[in-house]
DNA sequence: CAGTACTTTCAGGAATTACTGAAACTTCGG
DNA sequence: CCGAAGTTTCAGTAATTCCTGAAAGTACTG
């Protein structure tokens, strides 16, 4: 590996977290490199710059084009696939999220459903479902809530984040209104 | 390995899952089969629902320990520890988060922070580390959001949740109000 | 302070996952 | 249809991670 030391610091980096991500140490250097490098990168600067075998890049490659956080660019007049990331960190964020959930929670969230149908043959089993029916609504909520939120464009969902807790105020805002409202209405009645 | 077909699958299907969740099958299962037990259990009952050796199930609850999933009970008269799931499912998911981030995410914020310190040496390095600078800031938007979110209530945050994107509407009004405001006050001056 | 009941540590073997190099495949220009 | 330039597959090996059983540790009881 010859890199400029700055980039080399952050391809190592990435590499060490790939484990903990759930991607592979090569996965994990090849899009760090990818994602801090100013020009598409073919696969033999890759093999080049990281040291690792043409093969192991193919085969990364592909995965990272699984979790579609890489795109495949061509040179007019050049056959080899070359390889960027997306630019806007958001997209690179949204792909990130929508591919964790599609392996780390759709499947639970199948799983779930299905032992939920089942009928209970003992008290411990009904309550072993009772827990499982929480654990569901759980995800369901979050899941809901996020894929509702994905679909905010970029500026709304930065608007969304710098408001942070404070959201909250005005939800009570809103709830106050609201309960004037109907307050209003139940005074007219009895 | 003998549990009532429900809690086994579930248990089953944990344990698969761990790998993609960063941490290991064994621990997967303990989870489980705690999540779904209507009693602390103690480290032999779990040796003898999952089969599998007491050095692992010692490791693996510590482990769990370490990330907060699990609590420990004391009977009377009894000197043997038992351990427990968190009973409110937010609990959980909150404590899943902080470790998530604590793990996966707050290295590398130390990293960026690093490397965006350099001096960079080449155009190379300039654009390498313009790229460092906004995954740091989305980074740290996001963490930021969390850390402010991660407060709230229950009751908030669902109703948060509940809301989903339909917030923005609410911000819309926000904006709007805002912007009448400063209209008002724009149109007295010249 | 010895005995007991329980928990933890750790070295080494088992299982899993990642990486390589050779060979097979694809595609395109001539 | 051949050869060149590039890509992918796959079997075998290397590296890592996980699990076990034996031994050591800890702490409470009488």
């Amino acid at each position: 590996m010859n890199l400029p030391p700055t980039i080399q610091s952050f391809v190592l980096h990435f590499g060490e977290m790939g484990s903990r991500w759930g991607i592979n140490r090569t996965v994990g250097q090849i899009y760090a490199l990818l994602y801090v490098s100013s020009q598409p990168q073919c696969a033999d600067q890759i093999v080049e710059a990281l040291g690792i075998s043409r093969s192991n890049v193919s085969m990364s490659l592909r995965e990272l084009q699984a979790w579609n956080l890489v795109v495949m660019k061509h040179l007019p007049d050049d056959r080899r696939d070359f390889f960027t990331t997306p630019s806007d960190v958001w997209e690179i964020f949204r792909a990130l999220a929508e591919e964790r959930k599609k392996r780390e929670v759709d499947p639970t969230l199948t799983v779930l459903r299905e032992l939920l149908m089942e009928t209970p043959r003992s008290d411990e089993e009904r309550f072993a479902q009772a827990r499982l029916a929480e654990m569901h609504g759980l995800i369901e909520q979050v899941t809901t809530w996020y894929d509702d939120v994905k679909l905010l464009d970029a500026e709304r969902l930065a608007s969304l984040l710098s408001l942070g807790s404070k959201v909250t105020k005005l939800l009570d805002a809103k709830d106050r209104i609201v309960s004037i409202g109907r307050r209003r209405k139940e005074s007219g009645k009895p």
